[in-house]
RNA sequence: GGCGCGUUGGCCGAGGAGUUAGGCAAAGGUCUGCAAAACCUUUUACACCGGUGCGAAUCCGGUACGCGCCUCCA
């Protein structure tokens, strides 16, 4: 398969090193607030490049980190620290937050039909392998400490910045006062943070250093090591990423480890309301809870991601939400049609097949991908399949499944008793007792079922 | 100040030098006993100005506007 390489801003041949086996780390959610739709999205994504490679053959080792710790830090600024405030409104520990907002992360993953990754580790519980790395890079001399903790030296790695392309000299010109005076370059980041001292936080460890916590970065660096290996196949995360966190995991990892860090980066686009962007700390964002607060499926969120490319940011509005919505619903009525296989026809659905995996096999390509499906659709208007068109789609459904966990393929056959009520409205309409055949409609309706009646057949479609 | 991205018809969104993307909505119409959540049709879109091509929405240069990053962030 294709894959687009943040590295080399090119599509190339995705390649894994040990065979068929593929190891993937894919930067997870940070929990203390309930994670929005731009969160989701990248999720979303993340769901689809592992079902992907799963249709290509390969063996997927997902490590998605529960970021339980790390922001702690990064408040320096403004002095604002986003988890001990939510900690504090709601009368309860960092701890306490933590724990609720990954299960709010894990029913998420359900209501959006994402595969949960095979391995979701937290932070915290990899306090002492974070210390560790720490120490090799002490050791290996990219270290130094100041008032406020250890740092790593960005000048000492001589490719810093390759991922983003950063113009070093460029952005110290422009750069914000330094926080910290005594940092020796601008991109210097902690590797590990004191506690503030006469203070106690909730979460803090000893350490070689004193008594602290983890920095920005090092959690990513140190799990993926631990689960996945000096130097895994594909990394994943937002565009935002790019210029800070990831640049600073590859600093951390290649001057640790002394090996590539990562072969592949995936990243995906940003989703913007309002054509600005989302974020925490603007508080402009919509969660699932608002979709379904306006009686949308949270499913249809899954079909916007779907229906554009993950490389490019879009815009969310509500009515393109209602879109996919409707879009979804055509499709689960096309869905429907396998169980009432018995017109004449003789499309080539495995055609279609195909050409919907060539383009998923494609750099993921899901819009292209939904556009062949859609074009069948319509050639399936107002008539039912043949018998073998029936079982090809039933076919189609469960590929598409398999790469867009859209649950197409998921449906039962409708029950006896509404099958019973199909024919004997039929049966009604033939001896042109319409009275008759309008109240069994009434009664196929509360079956959840509605009907249409085209020349050749009745065909019905389920309404909820 | 530096780095980078984008601008496609009412909305969302692909594509990317010559061929209708697709979806959703709207309007008109069709089938039908009626109805539809059914079907068909529809005003031929690519910010602006130059350039290179037989030919540009698509390549090059510039302009405008928008957005992102350089600070936690998907």
């Amino acid at each position: 398969m294709k894959l687009f390489n943040t590295m080399s801003r090119q599509v190339e041949d995705f390649v894994p090193q040990n065979g068929k086996k593929v190891s993937l780390y894919t930067c997870g959610p940070t929990v203390y607030l309930d994670p929005h739709i731009g969160n989701w999205k990248t999720f979303i994504n993340y769901d689809l490049l592992v079902r992907t490679l799963t249709q290509a053959g390969y063996e997927v080792d997902q490590v998605l980190n529960i970021t339980d710790v790390g922001h702690l830090v990064g408040d320096g600024d403004d002095g604002e620290d986003k988890m001990a405030k939510t900690a504090t409104e709601q009368r309860k520990t960092a701890w306490e937050i933590a724990e609720h907002y990954t299960s709010v992360f894990y029913e998420g993953l359900k209501q959006l039909n994402i595969t949960p990754p095979s391995n979701m580790p937290k932070a915290t519980d990899h306090i002492q392998e974070q210390i560790d790395m720490i120490k090799v890079l002490e050791e290996k001399g990219f270290t130094y400490t100041i008032d406020d903790g250890v740092y790593f030296d960005t000048s000492k790695c001589s490719d810093y910045g390759k991922l983003a392309r950063l113009d070093l000299e460029g952005q110290q010109a422009g750069a914000r006062v330094q926080e910290n005076a005594q940092k020796r370059n601008p991109q210097d980041f902690a590797l590990w943070k004191l506690s503030p001292k006469d203070q106690k936080r909730d979460m803090e460890w000893d350490s070689p250093w004193g008594t602290g916590f983890p920095g920005w970065h090092i959690e990513c660096s140190a799990m993926a090591l631990k689960y996945l290996g000096a130097t895994i196949d594909i990394h994943g995360g937002g565009i935002d990423h790019i210029p800070i966190h990831h640049t600073n995991e590859i600093a951390q990892s290649e001057s640790a480890n002394g090996v590539e860090f990562s072969k592949f980066w995936f990243h995906s686009a940003f989703i913007d309301v309002d054509s600005t962007k989302m974020s925490k700390s603007l508080d402009n964002f919509y969660t699932i809870e608002d979709i379904k607060a306006k009686n949308i499926d949270p499913m249809a969120f899954r079909m916007l991601v779907v229906q554009a490319h993950y490389r490019k940011g879009s815009n969310f509005t509500w009515e393109a939400l209602e879109a996919a919505a409707q879009r979804l619903k055509h499709l689960r009525a096309f869905a429907d049609l396998v169980w009432q296989g018995s017109g004449e026809g003789q499309v080539d659905v495995k055609a279609v097949e195909q050409s919907f995996v060539k383009h998923m096999q494609n750099d993921l390509n899901t819009p292209a991908a939904l556009e062949v499906v859609s074009n069948l659709l319509n050639q399936f208007a107002n008539r039912l399949p043949s018998s073998q068109e029936a079982s090809d789609i039933r076919a189609l459904l469960g590929t598409m499944d398999e790469y867009l966990g859209l649950k197409l393929s998921e449906t039962t056959d409708i029950d006896e008793f509404a099958k019973q009520l199909l024919l004997e409205r039929e049966n009604a309409r033939q001896e042109k007792n319409w009275e008759e055949s309008d109240r069994l409609r009434v009664e196929i309706e509360k079956q959840g079922l509605s009907v249409n009646d085209t020349p050749k057949a009745t065909i019905w479609s389920r309404t909820s």
